[in-house]
DNA sequence: CTGTTAGCGCCTTCAT
DNA sequence: ATGAAGGCGCTAACAG
């Protein structure tokens, strides 16, 4: 296990010349069947692996993706990355992470870090769309760099995406809550220039006008997605001359933070107030109550954009790919909404 | 922005040549003090970047390094990662997740995927110690590429390892418990053949041996970590003739199932019970009781491990650098163990 | 101090 | 169907 292998080792070894080995070793068709089986043959037996180095220094693919996501020590974004790497690793990509820290600068810098390292590809989950961002993200197109979204997308000709179905997930949660009963429901939303925020939204008010139950503006407040937050919140709309008797959380750190004021205040889960958070982070099985919560399913929507990806760069036709993939989120019942018991 | 800018270029337009331009870029000490700084400034300018992949060819530096964890989904793996991306991230290092899956030959396999894409370093937490990754552990180190242990370690010559003090982790678990009035405490471990286990075990014998309490082998289940098996110990031990007052975990896991028994049988925490877990999940904060857990300091861990291996990189003298790092571990008290109340 | 040359491992024309 | 030669971007050895 001294040095490794080249296409030279094992010219010399059959008495051929690299450039027949390299041939054979990329399937060129003007090459000897016998020859091509002999190399392919002794390539294995010498445990040849070719240099992604000298090959990607003749611009060719470095088998190298990038993925830029905000933290990595979130459950949300880890799941994520979970699955490009499970999907990714057997074709013989390496993943490479680079984190933002919902720093709009450092995404900039970290585009540049991975073009400049060639990544073969950009995964990537921006903080948000800006003026600035803009031009980066052009560039990467114009690069010829396939360039993904998950999570949170934007309409950009050719740029595939894949998210989940954040309406969808409004609409259920909301919905869910009208059937236990809850008839003043009210929401703690995100940042709105943030289109997942919006979309969570409007499915609220959908569900809303559906049930014939009337929209309030003073029921919709928004709030980081944090504990402190959710819990300053909940504390404003309970003050209202008529309060709410149900949240719909757009974060399950908020919900958190709801039930926790609300517990303070005495309020009874779920027989006086129901809650339901988003996300499905790990701890709202397992707080008290535990907490109903839309799932985004992050390690599917981690193997489906490694998937698109393969597709694109295996795509040998003439035109881009592009595919918006919608992922539907599911609902996961649990006691903070749950009234079966007292019915 | 349509190419690269190379050292030829930068060359060219000062008319020199390709080798001085390196060497400026280099600070290469037998270069004229102009010369140098007009290169700089130049290649500042023209917004020149090294190519990796040249670097890389020559059998130089790659810039990337490879880490090695079981699974990146769960909070302390992920938090790792991230303390580890945000050292080496500005230093210039891409950082390559690999996971093993707890699979022992996914290991091996990715291990030599890492020396096959040429990492500058390789920084693992390995699932155990076999006979079967020993050969390749060790080819790690004839390659001459720097090997470090985070998480869990074995005594290996040259190897620098950044762990917890695991012995007192369940030393200062165990003395909580019997400082808060508990006699007859339980301990649900881990695999014995895992070193970080078989350390919190030793701390907690300790501490009993400390307080005069005799050391009961009844007191003491293997469990797996996670849920079920911690509830199906409780289960066990509660039948026990001499039941136990408390469960000292080495996995949070298993003492939430611990709780999740103790509560189905109307055992009331922590008035006639009392329960400490070890990782500090994230949900140990927010289940009710909320659980008392040893902290582990996955962040600072992941920063710590990355210095460490930028010294080792960056070390000129002709000796190997071998640094055992051992952080201290913390308890987190919180209800699951606090009798003040009731004191 | 700086220029010249060669080579890292591979692929890709151009010949043969 | 195969061999020979050049080059990707950079550094290191050898000259001057």
């Amino acid at each position: 296990m001294s040095k490794k292998t080249t296409i030279y080792d094992i010219a010399k070894k059959l008495n051929i010349t690299a450039a027949t080995v390299s041939r054979a070793l990329n399937n060129n068709p003007k090459i000897g069947a016998k020859t091509c089986k002999l190399v392919l043959e002794t390539a294995a037996q010498m445990n040849y692996k070719p240099n992604k180095f000298a090959l990607a220094l003749q611009g060719g693919k470095t088998g190298n993706v990038g993925v830029i996501i905000p933290r990595i020590d979130m459950n949300f974004f880890s799941s994520i990355i979970r699955g490009i790497e499970e999907e990714l690793q057997p074709k013989g990509y390496q993943v490479i992470i680079c984190q933002t820290r919902e720093d709009e600068k450092r995404e900039i810098e970290n585009i540049n870090t991975l073009l400049n390292a060639q990544v073969d590809g950009i995964l990537m989950s921006f903080s948000k769309f800006t003026e600035e961002n803009e031009p980066i993200i052009k560039s990467i197109i114009k690069k010829n760099v396939p360039l993904l979204f998950f999570d949170r997308k934007k309409y950009i000709e050719n740029v595939s995406s894949i998210t989940i179905n954040d309406f969808e997930g409004g609409y259920i949660a909301t919905k869910h809550l009208i059937d236990e009963g809850c008839t003043r429901i009210a929401h703690l939303s995100g940042d709105p220039s943030v289109d997942i925020y919006e979309s969570r939204l409007e499915g609220y008010k959908q569900a809303l006008l559906d049930s014939g139950i009337p929209f309030d503006e003073n029921y919709v407040i928004q709030t980081k997605s944090n504990i402190e937050a959710g819990a300053l919140a909940t504390e404003k709309l309970l003050k209202l001359p008529n309060p709410p008797d149900a949240i719909f959380s757009a974060s399950d750190f908020a919900a958190l933070g709801a039930i926790q004021e609300l517990k303070a205040q005495g309020i009874k889960i779920p027989d006086d107030f129901c809650v339901v958070g988003f996300g499905n982070e790990l701890f709202t099985k397992y707080m008290e109550p535990s907490l109903s919560s839309i799932d985004q399913f992050p390690l599917e929507m981690g193997k489906m954009t490694a998937n698109v990806f393969l597709e694109q760069i295996n795509n040998t036709e003439n035109f881009k790919i592009e595919k918006k993939v919608v992922l539907n989120p599911e609902l996961h019942i649990r006691k903070s909404s749950s009234r079966q018991s007292i019915r």
